[in-house]
DNA sequence: ATTTATTTTTAGATATATCTAATTTTATTT
DNA sequence: AAATAAAATTAGATATATCTAAAAATAAAT
């Protein structure tokens, strides 16, 4: 079963939609995720049905499958390596990587992923913090809480993005917040939900509820 | 000026065929050399044209333009960087290249290319002993000369493989024929062209002329 | 100089992926 | 419950890339 390069991107946006969103992903939701027509879409989601990586009712929602999840994971853990690569290799910032690894995940040749899974010494989270899942679709996820969530006093170590746009992660860089930088909320502000945090214990930092929402934090 | 995937794979065929055959190109040979029909040739030369890479008259040959070259050489510099990165740092068989580097030479990011180039040391040739064109499409050449075509006791070292078929690279590791290695000519059978050499002054090597017509010599 | 053979191009199909505009179905209001 | 709004699908185009079969142009042979 070999996929088209659109017909990965669907699927990678299917999967992203169908963890994150809960109920059931619209046609809507994944013509405005992969930046095209709903008319598109359609089209698209009756040829994945066929392909059975998706179970789909026309006009009810669909449901991504067992094998759509396997091929979707796949996708995801080339798309995470590619970004490890360009970072600790080749030196790009983290804000750089996302659009090259958009077209290096779908490179065909299982031997080039085993190859750079090791030759990067099998890296368990991608420059963003997010899982590298393995060959066999598995990740091993951290239990992790948004920023804005957190209480005052609390502890903890930045371990990933939810948004990774350019935009956002040049304005962390601007202010110093780091994946592993360790923080403590130092206080929140009930009228608009924006905090202010201790990072590395010598700097502190004011956000938006926007930002602080953005910002995945393991608990210390 | 963007070419699409299938546009390069077709200019660099064409870019291949003007250099060596001399004379002009036909649509049989490109044909060929892309494993496709000649009437799908037809039609993209007539792109092509219109595009301004190649120079095109119907029915009479077509040449490659200067903007044409460029952009070929843009692409074969790509593929052989990846070629280089594919054995040096992943540890890939001289052999198991081609394929995935004819993927990756489509990826587009100039910033990528450039850091690749120096994460790779400015490489000047490729696993097969092919200059690595810079930058700009400036191609640094040795003289050198096909092993069948020199004459006893002269020697030199193999800088490169006109042959870069799995089926001939395999053969050549078996027999202990690599790039880098200094032979010397003992012997050329006239009848049928098969030559015998000496390699790195210890070991004696017969081959066919066949062979030996697709091992590159540089002369000492 | 015709005839024949070869090469090349065109005509017409098929497959993928996308779009706009129209239609249909489902969801929401009144 | 009927009317209206929203969402999703279909119809019909366009663009790329490929193919087979037919036609046209050039090259080779008699
Ligand atoms: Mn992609
Ligand atoms: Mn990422
Ligand atoms: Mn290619
Ligand atoms: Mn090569």
């Amino acid at each position: 079963m070999e996929l088209t390069t659109a017909e990965e991107n669907y699927l990678k946006a299917i999967y992203h939609l169908s963890e994150e969103g809960k109920k059931s992903v619209s046609t809507n939701d994944i013509a405005t995720a992969i930046q095209t027509k709903p008319a598109s879409v359609s089209d698209m989601l009756r040829k994945l049905g066929e392909k059975e990586v998706i179970q789909y009712r026309k006009y009810y929602g669909l449901q991504i499958t067992e094998l759509g999840k396997r091929l979707a994971l796949q996708t995801i853990r080339k798309h995470r390596l590619w970004e490890v690569f360009l970072v600790d290799k080749l030196h790009f910032a983290w804000d750089e990587v996302h659009e090259v690894a958009e077209q290096l995940e779908h490179i065909q040749s299982p031997l080039l992923i085993e190859r750079l899974d090791a030759y990067l010494n099998y890296p368990k989270f991608d420059p963003h913090g997010d899982p590298i899942p393995d060959e066999y679709g598995d990740v091993r996820s951290r239990p992790r809480i948004a920023l804005n969530e957190m209480n005052i006093d609390q502890g903890g170590q930045i371990v990933a993005v939810k948004d990774s746009s350019a935009a956002f992660l040049r304005y962390l860089d601007k202010v110093g917040a780091y994946i592993g930088a360790r923080i403590k909320v130092l206080d929140k502000v009930e009228f608009d939900g924006s905090v202010e945090i201790l990072v590395d214990q010598k700097k502190t930092l004011f956000m938006s509820k926007d930002v602080a929402s953005n910002i995945l934090v393991l608990q210390s």
